[in-house]
RNA sequence: GCGGGUGUGGCGGAAUUGGCAGACGCGAUAGAUUUAGGUUCUAUUGGCACCACCGUGCAGGUUCAAGUCCUGUCACCCGCACCA
């Protein structure tokens, strides 16, 4: 009989969710297991196949877990607010809210067509209100430690978006969402103080199992440097010019100073400055290129030396010109450096294009050349002179700075403060109102949440302000402190929020009372293990990782940190090898795969098409592969006897295989675990038949995998639920064969194959060896210099 | 520029960490079943002048033995990017 997938995999589905097989239990006292996946974006295309390959290796670990007794909790959940979904209700005049329940409802049907272990029950979603007010509860408490601010600064702003966007959106000078180019503004936006986190950020890396590069990939991106704060003085005016250097050894080899365009100095002695023209028009031209521009020409230096402000070495008392320049920035360090050209490329450009004096106070290069930056002695250099280890002088020279009170160790993170917020409908209001009288006052706590109000037109105003500030009924308010008329913000928090706690609702989604019970919190947290996309290493791990440092600072967490462990799986390919994108054509729409070849084959196939944590192309021939895999499965039946233990014929491999999925299912070796089972397979029909005791545990193995077919061949032969069976279990000692084919070489060379028995001595297999006719050939008339063997593997001969 | 990673058949990819390179799957070839196509089954499938020899991006080296270790080099991918 054929198997008919469709049919049989909807009655699984069915039965799951009637009795909600999956549900995570409240029982406390039970071992548990917490697996995550990145919940996704609600998007109106609905999911590709990358979404599926993402949640197919938890899913596959933690139906394993509840095999081996864990009460397991895989949540799921939409996190729904973003511009995709407000852009679509500009382009239709559909309200997001609608637009975000449809998209939703598809997703939850493509994910049940999947078979997800998930469990239903928890499902949340971040545009709820019943959501949201806890986004916005945690922002009032971060409010109410000072993590909260306004500044006025540049922005990155889309002028097709007509929105703000951070650093991290606007990669490249181009915006994230639309790809125009950004423009810098002036604006006033909200902050979030992430930078007083930086140092919990990085030491709590310590202490996780993250796979090695996202551990690299979030250092890098936090950027740690320690140096030192060093004062100049202007000769002119006696100003205190405050620089960074992370090199104070190399103080003695300054020659010049470079501030950045919009440093502030320049404003301030403006009067004294007699090239102001000049510098101005340089400024300006600064401004207009785009941040991508500016980082990207790299080669050419360009600057305008300050007339009327002249440095003064703060250690050689020597005076040094002053220039304005784009390589530096006004947002890291102080927006000053002190210039060492003989020691740095960047320095070293800039004084030759403007014919700087170059001193060498580190020996080992050929400053006559280019910039050494290499470790050496230190000459030049007074005190430091003889030096010979960075380590030494720089320490050295703190302490000569400390004595004359002309600077101090410093620590600078390239990570910034994070912008906060979007002049956008669709996302969480900020609880805040201005009040003329008493300036920023939180929303009382008992009004939360603060709801996201009915509005007609979703376009932003033409100065990018949020469609909010249009709808006089929510803006104009009382004054929660004083009582006194008051206006609301009428910004919404970025995209980020929602996810940055999202992991914490899941362990008690629908309390009313608390973001989640203590008790829940106690239990299930830490997650487990978290696995997504490389994608989300860095912005979306460093916030949410922040959010929840913040409330383990508060006690409301039990954890110092939310993940145990991370891994991220590789992107699907497009069938031409191409990123998978709408624009290109190439996308796979999952619910294709599962109509003409069923949920299991598509859940064996994502997972078996490569390495799970590399990029692999689709492949609809390789797809077939895997249903010819479970058909072969199904027919499985066709050859199956009685019997209560593995046949003498299979037992060693059956141990073996159960082995090698027990283990790569762990390291997220999927192809390979599938590859050892179709392996078994093959096996079973070379010998002819299969008995039930090794039908029962291949089914079980599989199962993880392909739950539907596992199932309902389970249920057939051996009445029940799969699910409600142990794991699988193996015997080491009879993982091994009681013969095994060795190689014999000559000189390295392979010559026959011998069948031995596995505890054979060095002896008697290199006599073996020797009786073969080929190695007696190969080794007639030489010495005999050297015997290797290696056992169960070869014998080695070396014959000269 | 800096950091990380990857280079293995026609393709996706394996290789107990130094021990038979190419597991498993796709594709291909031949045959069987079929009116035909599809499906299924059997056999073969790294190259070649086929008992030999050559083969893991390229060039060297260490070793009885190298995809794996060392030195140099090239290519591609992903981060960060004038971070002082």
């Amino acid at each position: 009989m054929k198997y008919d997938f469709s049919a049989i995999e909807s009655k699984w589905q069915n039965y799951w969710e009637e009795n909600e097989t999956f549900k995570a239990s409240e029982d406390h006292a039970k071992k548990k297991f917490y697996a995550l996946v990145e919940f996704p974006y609600p998007s109106g295309h609905g999911m590709h196949v990358g979404h599926i390959k993402a949640y197919s290796g938890l899913e596959v670990v933690s139906r394993k877990r509840r095999l081996e007794g864990y009460n397991v909790l895989f949540p799921i959940g939409f996190d729904a607010y973003g511009l995709p979904t407000e852009n679509t209700a500009i382009k239709t005049g559909v309200h997001p809210r609608q637009v975000t329940d449809e998209n939703i409802a598809k997703f939850t049907n493509q994910l049940k067509r999947v078979g997800f272990s998930f469990d239903w029950s928890r499902v949340v979603d971040t545009t709820d209100e019943k959501y949201y007010k806890w986004t916005q509860w945690i922002f009032l408490k971060m409010f109410e430690n000072g993590l909260v601010f306004r500044d006025k600064t540049l922005v990155n702003y889309c002028p097709s978006c007509k929105v703000v966007l951070s650093n991290e959106d606007s990669q490249g000078g181009k915006c994230d969402i639309c790809h125009s180019e950004i423009v810098q503004k002036t604006k006033e936006v909200w902050y979030l103080r992430i930078t007083q986190y930086a140092d919990k950020l990085l030491e709590g890396l310590e202490e996780v199992d993250y796979l090695p590069n996202i551990k690299l990939q979030q250092q890098n991106w936090i950027g740690k440097s320690t140096g030192a704060f060093v004062d100049f003085t202007v000769k002119e005016n006696g100003e205190k010019l405050r620089i960074y250097t992370t090199r104070p050894d190399t103080l003695y080899g300054v020659t010049f100073m470079v501030i950045a365009p919009e440093h502030p100095i320049i404003e301030k002695y403006r009067a004294d400055i007699k090239n102001i023209d000049e510098l101005d028009a340089y400024k300006a031209e600064c401004a207009k290129k785009s941040e991508f521009e500016r980082t990207q020409l790299v080669k050419d230096k360009t600057g305008v030396r300050i007339d009327g402000l002249t440095g003064i070495n703060p250690i050689t008392g020597k005076e040094i010109p002053i220039y304005i320049s784009d390589y530096v920035m006004m947002g890291y360090g102080t927006g000053a450096i002190m210039a060492v050209p003989a020691h740095d490329t960047r320095d070293y450009e800039f004084a030759k294009k403007f014919g700087i004096d170059i001193i060498e106070v580190i020996k080992g290069g050929d400053i006559s050349k280019e910039a050494y930056t290499g470790d050496g002695e230190m000459v030049n250099s007074g005190e430091l002179n003889g030096i010979t280890n960075k380590k030494d002088a720089i320490e050295k020279m703190l302490e000569i700075l400390e004595r004359l009170g002309c600077g101090e160790k410093g620590v600078q993170y390239k990570m910034k403060d994070w912008a906060f917020n979007r002049q956008r409908y669709w996302g969480e209001p900020i609880p805040i109102v201005h009040c003329p009288d008493c300036g920023m006052v939180a929303v009382p706590y008992d009004e939360l949440p603060l709801k996201l109000p009915p509005v007609e037109h979703f376009e932003p105003g033409t100065d990018g302000e949020s469609p909010l500030a249009k709808i006089d009924s929510f803006v104009n308010c009382k004054c929660p402190k004083c009582g006194k008329d008051a206006k609301r913000e009428t910004d919404t928090m970025p995209q980020w929020a929602g996810s940055s706690w999202y992991f914490l609702r899941y362990c008690d989604p629908h309390n009313d009372n608390e973001f989640a019970s203590q008790e829940a919190l106690k239990y299930w947290m830490p997650v487990d293990w978290y696995n997504g996309g490389m994608e989300h290493v860095t912005r979306h791990m460093i916030y949410s990782r922040f959010w929840h440092k913040f409330l383990y600072d508060l006690g409301l967490v039990p954890t110092s940190e939310p993940y145990a462990k991370r891994t991220a799986q590789g992107l699907i390919l497009g069938p031409d090898g191409e990123k998978m994108s709408k624009s290109r054509g190439n996308v796979v729409d999952p619910n294709d795969v599962v109509d003409a070849y069923g949920a299991d084959v598509l859940r064996v196939y994502v997972l078996f098409m490569g390495d799970y944590e590399k990029a692999a192309p689709w492949s609809e021939n390789s797809v077939k592969g895997c249903k010819r895999f479970l058909d072969r499965l199904w027919d499985l039946q066709d050859i199956l006897v009685d019997g209560e233990e593995y046949s003498d014929k299979l037992r060693t491999l059956m141990h073996k295989t159960i082995k090698k999925v027990s283990e790569d299912i762990e390291s997220l070796k999927f192809n390979t675990a599938i590859a050892a089972m179709m392996t078994l397979m093959n096996e079973i029909y070379a010998v002819g038949s299969i008995n039930k005791a090794e039908l029962r545990d291949l089914l079980i193995m599989l199962n993880p995998f392909a739950p539907h077919i596992t199932s309902e061949m389970y249920q057939q032969h051996f009445g029940g639920y799969i699910h409600e069976q142990r794991w699988v279990t193996y015997d080491e000692a009879l993982c091994v064969d009681s013969t095994v084919e060795i190689v014999a070489q000559v000189n390295g060379k392979v010559k026959c194959k011998l069948n031995v028995p596995v505890d054979i001595s060095q002896d008697d297999v290199v006599e073996l060896a020797k009786q073969d006719a080929k190695v007696a050939e190969a080794i007639q008339g030489k010495n005999i210099v050297k015997e290797i063997y290696v056992k169960g593997r070869l014998v080695n001969i070396v014959a000269k």
